[in-house]
DNA sequence: TGACCCATGTCAGCATTCTGACATAGCGTG
DNA sequence: CACGCTATGTCAGAATGCTGACATGGGTCA
């Protein structure tokens, strides 16, 4: 099982670590949500919409990380479900801003709490300095991976 | 854009700082491997085999994170191209051992070395601590999550 | 004003990945 | 030995996400 000095050594790798991390949450997640007859995708698009009301499909699909055709077709759903409601006409450009309904706000709030566990899960084993140490050096990741 | 003190507030939550840092990261692999014809998940594959040859179909699959039958299909695949082998007949239980072909290596230098500059360039604002600190806390994220 | 560029919403087709299901091999336990 | 339990490989179908393409709205600049 040795290293021959060429590879990226996966088990000292902090790429891999990464994707295993962010895979394990993903994994997590999807073990709460799914008896909520919830995706992941899903809840991040109700997540996104209660903390910034208004959001356009373009913009929601930046923040879950999708492509806007995936979201398109996410929140044409989220509207025919009543979760989401959209206005017939753009007031302005042809972006469209999306707000939450009732039923959405509700649907969102038990998910929100199950995912809020799952963070906290995540997070026991680690003290305040460590988690505040971690996302400094997560945003250093973001910056540099987006500079180039 | 204020917070109603319920949500995950996702200017602050670690879960969605790794989800954005974990996308950054493949979008950039997936930057410098499509001029390869190569996909992500194609070369992890690519890759475990080069550090650990024989692995089996089901051990590649969890190293890559995705299902068997994912792996199955990309095996194929790859076995079709002439970049790994396996045997007819499994040695032992049903497990088929796989590996590199010399076609296969050749494939994944190039690669490796592109994959390699990237995993540089994320971690190029990061001190040699810093980065021994990420190390052990996603460690601990991944061992809190398993966990349970 | 008109030409150009960029962002957006949306449709269609394709690729990738997953879930479900089945057969088989090894292993432990009664 | 016989029975379960688990792991594996594999096929088929469904879900999910992506790329390509097009039309439209708004801004910039000559």
């Amino acid at each position: 099982m040795g290293q021959e000095g060429v590879g990226v050594d996966l088990e000292t790798s902090l790429g891999y670590l990464l994707k295993e991390a962010s895979s394990a949450l993903r994994a997590a997640m999807e073990e709460v949500l799914r008896p909520l007859g919830m995706s992941v995708t899903h809840y991040s698009c109700l997540e996104l919409l209660a903390q910034r009301p208004g959001l356009s499909n373009s913009e929601l699909a930046r923040g879950a990380f999708v492509t806007r055709q995936t979201m398109n077709v996410l929140l044409q759903a989220l509207e025919r479900d009543g979760y989401v409601t959209r206005p017939e006409q753009a007031p302005v450009g042809k972006a469209l801003p999306t707000r939450l309904t009732p039923s959405g706000r509700r649907s969102l709030e038990k998910a929100s709490a199950a995912v809020r566990s799952v963070e906290a899960r995540m997070l026991a084993g680690l003290t305040g300095p460590e988690q505040a140490e971690a996302f400094r050096i997560l945003q250093s990741m973001v910056r540099s991976l987006r500079g180039s």
